[in-house]
RNA sequence: GUCCCUGUAGCUCAGUUGGAUAGAGCAACAGCCUUCUAAGCUGUAGGUCGCGCGUUCGACUCGCGCCAGGGACGCCA
């Protein structure tokens, strides 16, 4: 309803401007709610960007352009939702709407339910996102648990905004990695039957790697050194391979993280695969033999320097299986690929997008999103954590300390490029401190409320086709001004490809009705009064519990 | 050395394609429960927006140069 007073807004606007001429075609009438409650509901800034090519004074310019729109907005309907208009200062032209522009908008939140806040704006648009992409080397730490939350809520924010989107895991199940995990497991499996190993550095590290040993022991009913040498190596390498799977889902179900795709390099990359990619490079002149290795020339488009895709000793780099790995998302026909990656891969996005241009793709629907770490802190205390030596956080860890709800919310709260500070002990706090209670509690609070209505009262809200005349407090409006936001606030997480405005809105319109709250009564004597109150909470309910159901959070009716 | 990210209140962070008097939350201090969940609300205090120059009606925002912190730069994945 007020985007689309917004948009009619601006075209008469556009209107009247355009009779002072001398406004280019391309010009873009902006109209956004201003930070300051005494600007108006819209605030409009033309007067000041055409100052300059109309060589005039912005305030007398306000002021032509307000006196043509005045009788613009006299003849057209949204005229009647339009309460003022007024020039000030440096050369704003402010608008102030009438109580029924906001009351019009209530009425759509019930009216469009669980679906109210969905856009248009990625017209269809078909967007993959992929995340995670753990080695199964091992279980997900905070690093992974971070990226799986934005990349989760991402996909849901993309659909939520007029896009298909859809999750991806690309299994690293191929190349070198395994047969080191498989040669981890042998050797503490040996190592377990009392044979002195020297445990190479290169291998992995961690205690799970003796629990792995134990288990494939048992399974494999291995009782001595000989029992354990006897298993082809081939055997240790697909157990780990699949157990740590196993541990990879479990860790995501538990995170609540979906995918609607799994892709395992063994298939989409299978070494034919490579042979060939590699050569339709080579018959492109994008690849050549040196030192006895094969290079891709990345520089030529745009890369630091060349890199190794098959290495001398006849095995491929990772590179190799990326690409063609790259290849398949392109031939699979999405509009955009989203490649949600580590800040330790930065250096990784010019070499993938080499190779897309290289095999002739449009570089421009593929966006590498670099999600920066989390760190830990408990006690006060940064935790440290270094993968190769095998001390690091788990996802679990956080997840069974401070449960699925707030240890999403804290993934999600900081901008992605920021490296953020993930506080335990605030997080388990049951505290109004703690911003997922906060907002959890508004929730529950309201839903207290219609039940006591309902129960005790026989109240129910009033119907969303009532005019709501009777809500004119303050702190009402201001309810229905931050619930009308919901919409362009999943617009601009879509557009910047960044969850994190949508915890901090979700934190405010809490904050707004516990104001609400406090001031103003629901269950009241006036009953009429106490209905469209009950049709105005229960608004606030439905944006909460849409704007958590984005975040993958819980909405509790009871705390 | 090259590249990426960051620098805003005591702390953690916002600041929407350059806009009006730079905002929240936490911590601190002072208040508010006979009434729908006090897991809440109200008020006070807190700032050379890292520094300098430039671009213009206007810069936290854009450009250049410094300073400081973090990270990445393998025939590893």
């Amino acid at each position: 309803m007020l985007p689309q007073l917004k948009a009619e807004l601006q075209s008469l606007i556009r209107s009247s401007a355009e009779c002072l001429g001398g406004v280019p075609s391309t010009f873009f009438v902006m109209l956004e709610a201003p930070a300051l409650k005494e600007h108006g509901d819209l605030s409009c800034n033309v007067a000041l960007l055409l100052a300059k090519t109309l060589r005039c004074n912005p305030v007398e310019l306000a002021e032509k352009i307000k006196a043509d729109l005045l009788s613009r907005l006299s003849a057209a309907p949204v005229g009647r939702k339009v309460h003022s208009v007024d020039v000030v200062r440096p050369g704003f032209l402010n608008f102030r709407l009438t109580s029924e522009a906001y009351c019009d908008a209530l009425g759509d939140i019930p009216r469009s339910g669980a679906g109210y806040g969905r856009t248009g704006l990625g017209k269809g648009k078909r967007v993959l996102v992929e995340f995670v992409s753990a080695n199964p080397t091992g279980p997900l730490t905070v690093a992974h648990a971070r990226q799986a939350a934005v990349g989760d809520v991402l996909v849901n924010i993309l659909n939520a905004t007029g896009h298909h989107a859809e999750s991806e895991f690309y299994v690293n199940d191929g190349g070198n990695q395994i047969r080191t995990l498989g040669l981890s497991v042998q050797l503490r499996t040996k190592e377990l039957f009392g044979e002195k190993i020297v445990y190479p550095e290169d291998c992995y590290q961690g205690d799970y790697i003796r629990d792995m040993a134990g288990l494939f022991a048992r399974e494999r009913k291995i009782v001595d050194v000989n029992g354990a040498a006897a298993v082809p190596f081939e055997d240790y390498c697909v157990f780990s391979k699949d157990y740590l799977m196993d541990v990879i889902r479990e860790d995501l179900r538990l995170f609540r993280v979906k995918f609607d795709n799994w892709s395992f390099e063994s298939r989409v990359a299978s070494p034919e695969k490579i042979a060939a990619t590699l050569e339709e490079l080579k018959s492109k002149g994008f690849i050549y033999e040196k030192d006895g290795a094969l290079w891709f020339a990345s520089t030529r488009f745009g890369d630091d320097k060349d890199r190794v895709v098959k290495k001398s000793d006849g095995f491929y780099t990772y590179l190799a299986p990326d690409i063609v790995y790259h290849k398949n998302k392109y031939d699979r026909g999405f509009d955009l690929l989203v490649d949600i990656l580590g800040p330790d891969h930065h250096g990784y996005i010019p070499r993938i997008k080499a190779a897309a241009q290289a095999l002739g793709k449009d570089v421009t629907a593929l966006e590498g999103l670099i999600i920066q770490l989390a760190t830990i802190f408990r006690d006060g205390k940064q935790l440290r954590m270094s993968t190769r030596a095998g001390e690091f956080i788990s996802l679990r860890e956080v997840v069974t300390e401070v449960g699925t709800d707030a240890g999403r919310y804290f993934m999600l709260m900081r901008q992605v490029s920021q490296q953020l500070e993930f506080d335990m002990d605030l997080a388990k706090k049951q505290a109004p401190e703690n911003p997922v209670f906060y907002i959890q509690y508004a929730h529950a609070r309201i839903c207290s409320i219609l039940r006591k209505a309902r129960d005790e009262a026989s109240l129910l809200p009033a119907s969303a086709d009532t005019r709501f005349f009777r809500l004119k407090e303050e702190a009402e409006i201001d309810l229905i001004r931050k619930m009308i936001q919901f919409p362009d606030i999943l617009d601009l997480c879509a557009q910047q490809l960044d969850p994190a405005a949508l915890p901090r809105y979700l934190q405010e319109l809490a904050g707004v009705f516990h104001k609400f709250y406090d001031k103003c009564r629901v269950i009241d004597e006036d009953k009429g009064l106490s209905a469209e109150r009950l049709a105005l909470v229960d608004a606030v309910r439905i944006v909460l519990s849409n704007g958590l159901t984005v975040l993958g959070i819980t909405a509790p009716e009871k705390m």
